[in-house]
DNA sequence: CCCAAGGTTCGGCGCACACCGAAACGTCCG
DNA sequence: CGGACGTTTCGGTGTGCGCCGAACCTTGGG
């Protein structure tokens, strides 16, 4: 007779609920640079004992939020797939009305500028770096983003120029917006974003700072961004 | 010393709270059919007494999900914007590894097909209905999926002669792909979406069955769906 | 072989919160 | 004005779960 309750409801909430949480949402928020952290880093990250840590790895690995590969006596834990990071990405984008109120010292003010202006999202490019190519994608007829968000058929070409041929495997978009959460406006993402990524820390473009998600655009990357992109140097120190 | 925890991640479990409970969600999700329910009807879907309810929804307000109308002794709700609407849609698709075992009556089975083959997501088509037209836009080379997803040229021009002129407001995109969770294939959202089910349910293409958001396809949408875009009649009954 | 270190399991503690019923508060209508 | 109805507020109850420390298991190294 009452329906009760929508089918997919306790489902939902299930999901929600592995988020719903400030320790494991620390814990998907440092895997959002898409490399794979041990038990113990994620412990010390979130300031939690151990056996916290353990039972929250167990949840998130249970839900497909995670997935594990078991190292001796380590375990490593990354997001599962592409899937799971967008699904942070989104709901991280969504939820703060920008958060940090005002960096401590001067190092972590450092670190948080470096962060706004450049850092990876999970396998793609975020903060001024992230946009910074993106708009310039867009300004050169690559990208497409007035009706929607996709790549030109002479974007196509520029990554097949680049040396990176781009093929959709899976179910993974060729080119995806995603909501930045510094600059609150969409970079590219999915398997082209991913490429790009790999290809500029690959070729020096840029290189990570620190043991986080902070990017540093080197010399060489500078010029490369200005001669393929038309940005100018300097832009992005 | 210890970076304690991302400054974000309270922001992120603060609002995947919000979604964390089941009777929450079964809110969320009665109201992707982007219409205000009042806190009754919604007590009432939920089996919840009518004081729970009214707790769940000042949360869901305060937490920017929902926007709140009073009018006279009742309250009606609704989903706040294209946002909130949006990530219940993704995380409604990510969640269930497909739901519902097997439906328990005969009513509720013609239901659950009803909804299947189409309903409405919020504000644009949803089920085998919005599949059926965003495949069909594909197929004409109005939409682009391969590359991304975006409205071409020739996209933008025919809904100009549908008589919806598209115009972008705000932030949201025209186009957009929203995961359907009977599908599990993309369709189409954003403002183009939103546009074509606004003009389908305006000239007759479809109505309304139930109280819910199941859809189903008049004589004249057959003929409209045949001749616009070359969906065979009959596909969708 | 034994010891150190990373990880897991187990009890137990305490808080947060979803839920209800009863009572109070409006609003609408006869 | 009084009664019906939708909604809210308020105690009170129960439970789920995040946390810890201690004990235990496994791996790797001297």
């Amino acid at each position: 007779m009452s329906p009760r309750t929508h089918p997919g409801a306790a489902a939902l909430a299930a999901l929600a609920g592995l988020l719903a949480d400030e320790t494991r949402a620390g814990f998907l928020l440092a895997l959002l640079d898409g490399r794979a952290w041990t038990a113990g880093e994620l412990a010390r990250h979130a300031g939690v004992a151990a056996s916290t840590t353990s039972e929250h790895l167990g949840k998130l690995v249970a839900g497909g939020l995670l997935a594990e590969e078991r190292q001796g006596r380590h375990r490593y834990v990354r997001l599962a797939d592409a899937r799971a990071a967008q699904l942070v990405e989104d709901l991280a984008a969504q939820a703060p009305p920008t958060a940090a109120p005002r960096p401590r010292t001067l190092g972590e003010a450092g670190a948080g500028s470096a962060m706004a202006r450049g850092r990876t999202c999970y396998d793609h490019l975020a903060g001024r770096l992230g946009i910074a190519v993106t708009d310039a994608l867009t300004g050169l007829g690559l990208l497409r983003q007035d009706t929607g968000f996709a790549l030109t058929d002479d974007g196509l070409r520029w990554f097949g120029g680049l040396g990176v041929p781009l093929v959709r495997t899976g179910r993974r978009p060729l080119a995806r917006a995603c909501l930045d959460w510094t600059e609150r406006r969409p970079h590219l993402a999915g398997v082209a974003g991913a490429a790009l990524c790999r290809h500029a820390l690959e070729a020096g473009w840029c290189v990570r700072i620190g043991s986080e998600r902070a990017l540093k655009v080197t010399d060489r990357g500078g010029r490369a961004l200005s001669e393929l992109l038309g940005i100018p140097e300097g832009t992005l120190r």
